[in-house]
RNA sequence: GCGCUCUUAGCUCAGUUGGUUAGAGCGUCCGCCUCACACGCGGAAGGUCGCAAGUUCGAAUCUUGCAGAGCGCACCA
């Protein structure tokens, strides 16, 4: 017996070691898999695609969640004999990373983007996301993940850059992406548009002002924005407004002077809130917008983009709409238009990234068309034929409806077809340096989409980058060749399996089942299995400001990283929240001990007896219980509910092999009787054995550090051992 | 406002299709360094499974209502 026995298991010697050697020896690549014998040629494949962490910095429990999970399963199809590929990767995250690094900059060097430049800042954020990748990379190794490092992608790598040139050019050249002025969210702080899902709510308490206009009183909280506003809406059923007709003109005093007002009657108008009344602001209000597009009104800019008022605001022009406010409640106070004010809550959008509040404002940018139909020539998806007419919208829908993609939490479907029923255009472009350049160029008049720059002289790239998600959504293909025709593609898409958290349900899953429908007419993944995010144990989300962060490193230096998974996994039913507990990993690192005493015991009471005995009737009975516990825990992992499969084996071990079994065993390996305790030494190893199968995809690496000691071996790694049947 | 989820031992959480004395980790108390393991062993305390009603032979598990916590979406100007 290994000297290494007769101490506590030591994980920290052994991960690492454990870990280069599987890396060595190639198998975590199928192909290798096959060309050694592990797996058969025609056996079937099995991949998932690793959601790329953000290069913004290191990994967080989070992450290593995440890890455990999808480890867990890729560890039990490869010993079921499958062709498991898990590609690892890692994102740009375009406006997370630059932000990150522009905040860095200005706190160190008082430095803006602007002072740096294009080249120099995109140089410079480049350079972090070097630095977070290697990080990235080496903590997700040491969590034991096993992961084809052959096939690793990153978002912004060349061949991802490619696929995403080539994913914006069908669209567009299929009309599904466009240029058009419409309202955005916009970030006067962090100067870009945003999209709808980087938006966080926050509670403000407000003033709700109620104004004369002319005959109507209106209502509002934002007085800043309405000196344009010449258009007086309500709803055409209102009784109390009968006497206006819709078209209707009438002059009336306003802030700034006399203005000619259009009465509109539109249905939009909330006849309960306020006096039933509104003036609108089309040009920085969603809503407002809607209404003006519908009835084809005027549009007319009051805010700038560093949110200030513009000339439109007479005497007010050049001031923030902060200050500008309390001024303008003044003047209207003064001239007799001010009602009443009453005290009012409501949410203001900010950008989850800076901070800022975001002021909505038409611009022009590039979208995908999510409503408008187009003929898809190739679809596996059921419900969508070859040839048919469809839009995303639809398939996006469908693809989930038909499960197609088979998600299993109710709750979560039901989310994901709100989301999808609300969806308006998405606008992919992103007024900032870090990320893919959208291919297209101007050369006066006209404009050219295309993968590379066109000949001949006075084109210019458009300045913007893309959305980040423009490129993660292409993530389950891109990382297969795509858009080559290559074999990994043909092989191992769709994917079988997907989890991300449920905070990017909509952000992400959502797109990239757009995409891959699209392009190759496959929903990207065949199941989605959502989880929920790790937070504290006072169920705080883990966070800088909290000071509240878990270095998983940390928990692998003081516990092992077989012990963190368990940790993570037992206990924790996939898609609610999960409390992260140190004392459980603390637990699970005692149950890694207690493990290697068991085969320290079993090691070294078996070796001076003949293990090929034949085994009693006794010990069949022992050898079918375990059989069925087998069975419940494959059962479990093929129906996702890894935390049970991790839970079941963890008390058989302790609480049946280890408190029953194995101290039955004791006078019989120490008794008289040869036949008996051959045949106990049989089915100790047999056991131990079948057990380290069982436990393997949850703490791989003891149980591989045990396998190695084994007197007889089946392959040569556990990793690529077959699952018991 | 609409939707979703949660409420089980002192703490953090499991409990798969309703079925025998409701489980895990940590914590608490008592006794043990028993020749695999003190990262351990033996024993103990601790739960009216948020509240109320209903369905059922039987409910932590299904239905309804109520209370509390959290999340998502949409924002009403």
């Amino acid at each position: 017996m290994p000297e290494k026995f007769l101490k506590p298991y030591d994980p920290s010697g052994t991960e690492s070691r454990i870990y280069a050697a599987w890396e060595e020896s190639g198998l975590f690549n199928p192909d290798e898999c096959v060309k050694q014998g592990a797996t058969p040629s025609d056996a079937p494949p099995y991949s998932i695609v690793l959601p790329p962490p953000n290069v913004t910095g290191k990994l967080h429990v989070g992450h290593a969640y995440e890890d455990s999970l999808q480890d867990a399963v890729i560890r039990y199809e490869r010993m079921r004999g499958k062709r498991t590929v898990w590609i690892p990767g890692t994102d740009s995250a375009a406006i997370a990373t630059q932000s990150r690094v522009e905040k860095d900059i200005q706190k160190k060097e008082g430095k803006n983007r602007h002072d740096l430049g294009r080249e120099e800042l995109v140089r410079r954020v480049a350079a972090f996301a070097k630095e977070s990748e290697n990080t990235i990379l080496s903590q997700i190794r040491k969590m034991g993940a096993s992961l084809d490092w052959s096939r690793y992608a990153y978002t912004l790598d060349e061949k991802r850059n490619e696929a995403v040139t080539e994913a914006f050019k069908r669209m567009y050249d299929a009309g599904l992406i466009y240029r058009g002025h419409r309202i955005v969210n916009w970030d006067p702080k962090g100067q870009t548009t945003i999209s709808d899902d980087e938006i966080v709510y926050k509670e403000e308490k407000a003033t709700f002002y109620y104004l004369k206009y002319g005959p109507f009183t209106i209502g509002t909280a934002r007085p800043e924005t309405k000196f344009g506003d010449k258009y007086v809406v309500m709803h055409p059923d209102d009784r109390r407004y009968e006497e206006w007709k819709d078209g209707q003109t009438i002059e009336l005093e306003w802030i700034n002077g006399p203005i000619t007002a259009t009465v509109v009657k539109d249905e939009s108008i909330n006849m309960e809130f306020g006096t039933g009344v509104m003036t609108i602001t089309p040009w920085h209000s969603m809503i407002d917008f809607d209404i003006a597009e519908r009835r084809e009104l005027d549009k007319e800019q009051i805010i700038d983009e560093y949110g200030k008022l513009l000339p439109i605001a007479g005497e007010f022009a050049g001031m923030k709409i902060t200050e500008a406010r309390d001024k303008i409640v003044e003047k209207l106070r003064v001239k007799g238009l001010l009602v009443k004010e009453e005290p009012y809550t409501h949410n203001i959008a900010t950008a989850e990234r800076t901070g800022g509040i975001i002021e909505p404002q038409i611009k022009l940018q590039w979208f995908v068309d999510v409503d408008r139909p187009f003929v898809i020539s190739h679809s596996e998806i059921p419900g969508i034929a070859s040839g048919s007419t469809t839009t995303l919208k639809a398939l996006m829908h469908t693809a989930v409806e038909s499960d197609a993609v088979h998600m299993p939490q109710e709750g979560f479907r039901k989310s994901y077809f709100h989301w999808i029923d609300n969806l308006r255009d998405w606008c992919i472009s992103r007024q900032i340096w870090f990320g893919h350049r959208i291919p297209v160029w101007y050369g006066g008049e006209q404009i050219y989409v295309g993968t590379k720059a066109p000949s001949g002289e006075g084109w210019t790239q458009d300045p913007d980058v893309l959305d980040t998600w423009f490129s993660s959504a292409l993530w389950t293909f891109s990382t297969l060749g795509w858009p080559e025709k290559t074999k990994d593609l043909s092989t191992f898409h769709p994917t079988s399996f997907m989890s991300p958290a449920y905070e990017i349900l909509n952000l992400w899953v959502s797109r990239m089942i757009l995409m891959s429908g699209f392009h190759l007419g496959q929903v990207p993944f065949k199941t989605v299995l959502i989880h929920g995010v790790v937070r504290d144990k006072q169920g705080r989300k883990f966070s800088k400001s909290l000071d509240n962060g878990v270095d998983p490193l940390d928990m692998i230096d003081k516990y092992g990283a077989d012990a963190l998974r368990m940790g993570l996994l037992v206990g924790s039913a996939i898609g609610s929240d999960i409390s992260f507990d140190e004392s459980k990993v603390k637990g699970y690192k005692h149950f890694a001990n207690k493990l290697w005493n068991i085969a320290r015991f079993i090691l070294d009471n078996t070796q001076e007896v003949d293990i090929s005995a034949p085994l009693s009737t006794a010990d069949t009975e022992i050898l079918s219980a375990h059989e069925v516990l087998t069975k419940d825990v494959t059962i479990d992992i093929e129906e996702f509910r890894i935390y049970m499969a991790a839970e079941k084996i963890y008390h058989y071990v302790w609480h049946e092999f280890a408190d029953k079994i194995l101290e039955e065993s004791k006078p019989i390996l120490s008794g008289a009787d040869q036949g008996a305790r051959a045949s106990r030494a049989q089915l100790l190893v047999t056991l131990l054995d079948r057990t380290l199968h069982l436990l393997h995809p949850f703490m791989p690496f003891i149980t591989e550090e045990i396998y190695q000691s084994m007197p007889a071996k089946e392959a040569a790694f556990l990793m690529v051992a077959r699952w018991p049947a």
